[in-house]
DNA sequence: CATGAATGAGCTTTCATTCAT
DNA sequence: TATGAATGAAAGCTCATTCAT
């Protein structure tokens, strides 16, 4: 008897991101899926119960690798500033690095066809920022204005930025990153 | 004066529109549209070339409207933070007031769907803009850093907070968006 | 512009009904029925909501086809014996030339697949006999017994008949009708 | 002695008449034939070449258990209507007692599904009725007519007797039996 | 003997688009 | 210009059956 590989389970989630990435949702059938994954489209039901719930997954797969990522080295010790520094470099880094996986979170963002409960699943993940901001602001340091407002100028950008690196139209390497930081941190600096 | 064709094709760009929003792309089909519009499949053809060039037509009509919001009352006279906090509360209460307008262009942004010369045609329109920041760069108020960075940090925040609204996670009343403005130009301001 | 020609609708029924009588159920699919009928599978959901529809449609019309058979010439001025006679042979006359139709609604009546609010929107059309039978027995012609029994010794032995004589197991000619009916009137006559 | 074995074929073939029961033939796969087992998929090849090899074996071991029923206490020495009496009793409580096999079994008639060798297989089983009938006739009890019209006329009525009672339609109690029983006799006895 | 994974073929249904009027 | 009918292609998904252990 063969046992189910997290193996294909993971090729089955890499074929959906590049198809999503390459051309949106609405070019990423389950038959392309199962091929590009090397199943067959029975295959995918073993490990997904339907097409949305492998989209679901594949975000919340997507949110887990990156928030991971942006807590990298991070300790609640760290001075305010430092901590900002380093996640806020983690992150950028990350999709620099991983341009399919964090244009398609982009896409998400954006777009109705992910349930709202799964959202909001993926959103714990970021507490360690909020908690660093409201230390921020109790030492004075960070502004005392709403997270949605810190999260909107501070990490959002990088979002526009990376899309605008993807395409082309602006490069963003390590000196413009400086820059980028520069501007995202005199936002929300006390 | 508006001839009853336009109105037909208003009426479809509409209908679209609001199927694409509630729903996503994927659950807007050519007949139902066709049905919200109140006219029959075949009739969008008259006006359409195909579904692409709907959604294509259907987002640079967007971007329009979107950008002539933007500079109403704008004059190039302007002293350069008047004339930044005139745009900025421009496409703030644009947002607001036009929520499916808006987010169907956030889902635009994302998504690989809209065709790149059609993205290009749309950034046009932005230009005052980018002039008002030259200049702004030339009296030494805004920081001399490509004009990506200075979007990214002063106008995308904006995409956010209103999807947030959108979503009821956080409510952008008049209060928040004077909050918002200012950490918008905290990042750019010299 | 095309009109909607109930022609292809018929040809629909019809198709399904051969293909179910031949095959059974389970290998009637669109696919074939549509094959079969001429159009493109497509076109199937233009005349009918879903296969269940188009199974349900299939049986109230082909219920109706029969009772309207089985009255024919039949009043109610008729005598009770005259009258059950009559609709009798009008019956077993409508199963022999129409076997298809007929056993086809012989499966429908003990599958699970038909909807059960259709059956009883089927059954309706039966009255006619039933109030000969209750006239029947006001005259002390009809044993005093539920309807469900008479109808179960008097007309359900048909279904049984026709199904041997569709098989070749037996041959069921004028002759042998009139034997049957004679052991069905015996069962009910007091 | 019941083997581990034959255990599981006969909770395979039991899982496989209630599915069918209570969803038609077209609502029984054979994933869910094995879920209600508790066995493999794959095991039911072990005991059964296919899907249409179980529906008839099903076929084949209802009916066995049935005409088994039908004849307990009989024998050919009992006089004619006393035994058809015994007959008809057991086999109309055992209909009332094993609702699911029998309203399988009136699925089988009706369907094209059974392989029409396995049907004449069954047939076997019944002769002692129609022997009996054959005694009946000799002795100027039962009318000279063909065996066919005398089952579709004596047995068959249950079919539809239990199948009313079934869906709620008719309570078949012992009181209506009687009086059902009496129809039957009427229509064959001399 | 028994299994759960795996599958190709096929299912019902929908879609963007065209046809005939 | 405008229509509702019509459609081939393809979508998501399920099924009876086989594979590998």
């Amino acid at each position: 008897m063969r046992t189910k590989s997290s193996q294909k389970r993971e090729a089955l989630l890499e074929a959906t991101l590049n198809l999503v990435n390459n051309n949106g949702f609405h070019a990423a059938p389950m038959s392309k899926i199962a091929k590009l994954a090397g199943v067959s489209p029975a295959t995918i039901y073993l490990y997904f119960k339907s097409k949305q719930d492998l989209i679901n997954q594949l975000y919340i797969n997507s949110k887990i690798a990156f928030t991971e990522e942006a807590f990298v080295n991070y300790h609640e010790s760290m001075p305010v500033k430092k901590g900002f520094e380093l996640i806020w470099f983690n992150i950028a880094n990350y999709k620099i690095k991983q341009t399919c996986a964090s244009s398609f979170l982009a896409q998400c963002e954006t777009t109705p066809m992910i349930d709202s409960k799964i959202r909001e699943e993926a959103l714990e993940y970021f507490k360690p920022l909020l908690q660093l901001w409201e230390r921020g602001q109790q030492e004075e340091i960070i502004k005392p204005i709403a997270s949605h407002i810190l999260y909107a100028n501070a990490i959002y950008p990088l979002t526009f930025l990376l899309s605008s690196h993807k395409r082309g139209d602006f490069i963003l390497d390590q000196e413009q990153l400086k820059i980028a930081f520069k501007a995202a941190w005199d936002s929300i600096k006390l």
